[in-house]
DNA sequence: GTGTAGTTTGAATCCTACG
DNA sequence: GCGTAGGATTCAAACTACA
């Protein structure tokens, strides 16, 4: 098994378990239609907070306040949504799967537009999580889930993969439901650097994406996540023995999701 | 405490714990602006069945197939959205809340066309089932879950009615959440005609409600419902001394709910 | 090593009354 | 409308320190 980090990519690479730095429409432009098995996309949610926020102890709330995740308006946010919604559409084989995550700040807006263009809607599946942050100021519920939306490109597309026997063996011999108990990313899980600071301000929790992998795609199909960050999907996908394509423009989550693999998968061969 | 049920409403009539006969639009526009403290809308989901769905044992599914929940695509049901919205926005008091029920079906739309209105999300809260129908194909997870989204008019909208205290002594003495666990609508809860069919093929639970009218108003406020049904809303309100405006265009539904409100109230002096 | 107490922190659209 | 001062507000998990 060979990763790769690939830093000028052309469209004659071979993109099996390679992680892709740039712009992510850029490189997704590159890579021919009807690839992928399984998508997951972690978009930015244009959280669009409006001030600092403090706990009752004073400490300052580390919010989300990445570049990343800056939009003009609802209007620039869904032009970027639409346009990567579109080349995904086009990447993903005819009975593959897409996976997107997001909160109320940004799901409707991504299903909408997904509804749009034609994918059909399978489930909606929410992320309950058992450690969210409260809500310090008793103004409103405690938010504690995101929500995942799973989809086919079209309403005609059957004979998706989805390991029915497999979820229910997971759920003590019930059949596994839309919502999904986890811990938010925590603990030696989580990335950080020598000062204790997050390496990214959202990595999503592993259990999460092994379900969705072990739900949604078969041994050795190939995992697309245009998003990668540092790579909580290709560990997933490599852990069970899928494949995966990653794109990522930071760099610096790419090293870092490099030496991930390095810790959790001694016997890997890295190559970057 | 007079419950009447109005079938000519003129602007001039007298709005309080009435239910009134008649086309949704056509008179909301009798009702004057910021009229309401608190609205709840439980909109048709648009729910597209494809074909009828049988139980392993054969016996049929009976699924939604009202007439008032067939649209021709989903430009006609974003322009239905959009006009109940606009017209509920009108409606609401400078600082009441709205509350909106939907499933995956419709609910990206509802949210995304509300946020394009100015409204401004609290919330998004999961109605978790215990007692869900399952995937009888075991090809998708179980839809164990109905989602309702909670806002304010707009960003600047402060002071709502939220009532911490409540809401946190009803939780074992924790904030509470957005999840939320009740069972679907059943039992002696649920209207059946002599030959046990349902009324309302979408009623919910009033435990629902309950906690809905509980955590957002305060007692004798005025809470609305545009698509009021067999009046669940309505009940919770009386029941926790609220006052409630109802719109039902089908009067076999607004004579059950009467039925009900003589069941449930024996001290209330019903005026039909 | 073990157990306990204290500390830190997480995709957060997080106040209200008064002048 | 705006600016500002006053005052009320948190849960679970994982980690650290220390006995």
């Amino acid at each position: 098994m060979i990763i790769k980090k690939i830093k000028n990519f052309s469209n004659k690479s071979d993109i099996e378990n390679s992680v892709i730095v740039g712009d992510c429409f850029a490189e997704m432009k590159k890579i021919k239609s009807n690839s992928f098995d399984m998508i997951f996309v972690d978009p930015p949610y244009y959280m669009q907070l409006q001030n600092e926020l403090y706990r009752p102890n004073n400490t300052k709330v580390d919010g989300v306040d990445d570049k990343w995740d800056k939009f003009k308006n609802f209007e620039h946010y869904d032009d970027f949504t639409a346009a990567w919604l579109k080349e995904v559409k086009r990447l993903m084989k005819k009975n593959a799967t897409l996976w997107v995550i997001g909160s109320y700040h940004n799901i409707f807006r991504v299903g909408n537009i997904l509804q749009d263009l034609g994918f059909w809607i399978l489930n909606d599946v929410h992320w309950i999580k058992s450690n969210p942050m409260p809500n310090f100021k008793g103004v409103r519920f405690t938010n504690a889930s995101e929500t995942l939306i799973w989809a086919v490109k079209d309403k005609n597309a059957k004979n998706y993969t989805f390991n029915y026997e497999e979820m229910k063996k997971n759920n003590n011999g019930k059949q596994m439901r839309n919502d999904w108990y986890f811990s938010i990313c925590n603990g030696n899980e989580r990335l950080r650097d020598e000062n204790g600071k997050k390496i990214h301000s959202t990595q999503k929790p592993l259990p999460l994406l092994e379900r969705i992998i072990l739900a949604s795609t078969k041994k050795n199909d190939l995992v697309f996540d245009p998003f990668a960050g540092t790579c909580t999907t290709a560990v997933a996908a490599h852990k069970h023995k899928r494949n995966f394509t990653m794109i990522e423009e930071n760099e610096f989550y790419v090293d870092w999701a490099l030496r991930r693999f390095n810790k959790n998968f001694k016997s890997s061969n890295l190559k970057s």
